[in-house]
DNA sequence: ACCTGAACACCGTTCAAGT
DNA sequence: ACCTGAACACCGTTCAAGT
């Protein structure tokens, strides 16, 4: 029978994070991986079945976790785009892959309905909420995104700070406007947009 | 002497291009580009310094055209928001890139620029133009990159079209709005985004 | 000047073999 | 059951050689 077995599917997952860290994206290989398990390349395919499945697995890793759910809708809105930052500053060279990845798995569902769920107690109708969820997240998500690449790296960190506070203002201001608009005339507020 | 070249370093960047477009940027490869041209893979090399510096060439096709002079700002800001999605659309394989690779040339430049200049002309002070640009320009990036990726597939097209819509109004309105706050006050609007 | 042929180091992946 | 060794197809890149 099998002996212990001397890594895991997580063990890989956090070796990979590692590798991905301190070499970047490029230099996320499967034999820097296993160097770092002080195994062969191959034993990883025991418990990833690709290069591939290593990157959704990644791509998991890095959502968000949930936020307590008695905090208020505000709070919760902003604990998750903070920690959506946060990942961002902590992993650059893989964050990219959140927003160039479907994420169809059951975390990201959930945290989609998270969202969802405090645009609801903030408010907004049902459609306007799912449609104010699709904004947000990419907002979000293309700030960090922009940050971690180094988009802004001529500007001062505490510059940075303030975009994303402001960021954050913004999109409250939108909220308490009763959220975005959802009949087709909001289309004409700015011209050059349907072409 | 040299005989006329068979091939260009624009030339190249198209096949590239064509490449990504039909097979995925997993497909981009050089043997792939150059067999588009009916040419060796070590013929690239002429003309293009490593595939890096071919991908970074993508990315600056990959910018949109400057909008006539003499179009509105609203015109204008709807006009390159539309064209940056329509890039997208085309090109969703290396799409992602232009929010993941620095891009300090001077085209874009001209297009940050641009914006600013547009964001002045709407009634916005130097500095909150700027803050604008950024925060405009990484929401739109990442819709578009987002939308691009397949995160709104399960959508139908024309509720991604009054998504992209509803954010361009969401944009006009916190314009009008004077743009986004540059004060420190602005961080307590959505607590959370401090930690 | 521009392209080709041969070659090298490297990567993802498979498969049979070991314990 | 889990890991290793050997092997294959492939990719990025270099260099000397052809015209």
């Amino acid at each position: 029978m099998g002996r212990p077995a001397q890594i895991s599917r997580s063990a890989v997952v956090a070796a990979a994070m590692a590798v991905a860290d301190e070499h970047g994206l490029a230099g996320l290989t499967m034999p820097a991986v296993a160097a770092r398990l002080g195994v062969t390349t191959m034993a990883l395919y025991r418990h990833v079945a690709s290069k591939d499945d290593l990157l959704d697995a990644l791509v998991e890793a890095l959502l968000p976790p949930l936020p307590p759910e008695q905090a208020s809708w505000r709070e919760r809105l902003g604990a998750m785009a903070a920690a959506i930052r946060d990942t961002a500053a902590r992993h650059p060279a893989i964050f990219p892959l959140l927003l160039q990845r479907p994420a169809a798995t059951e975390r990201s569902r959930e945290i989609r309905d998270g969202v969802v769920a405090a645009l609801r107690q903030a408010g907004l109708a049902p459609d306007r909420a799912a449609r104010a969820e699709r904004l947000i997240s990419t907002a979000v998500l293309g700030y960090a995104a922009g940050e971690a690449a180094g988009r802004f790296d001529h500007h001062d960190r505490h510059v940075r700070d303030e975009d994303f506070a402001c960021l954050l203002a913004a999109i409250d201001t939108l909220i308490e406007g009763g959220g975005p608009a959802s009949g087709p005339a909001a289309g004409r507020a700015v011209p050059g947009s349907g072409g």
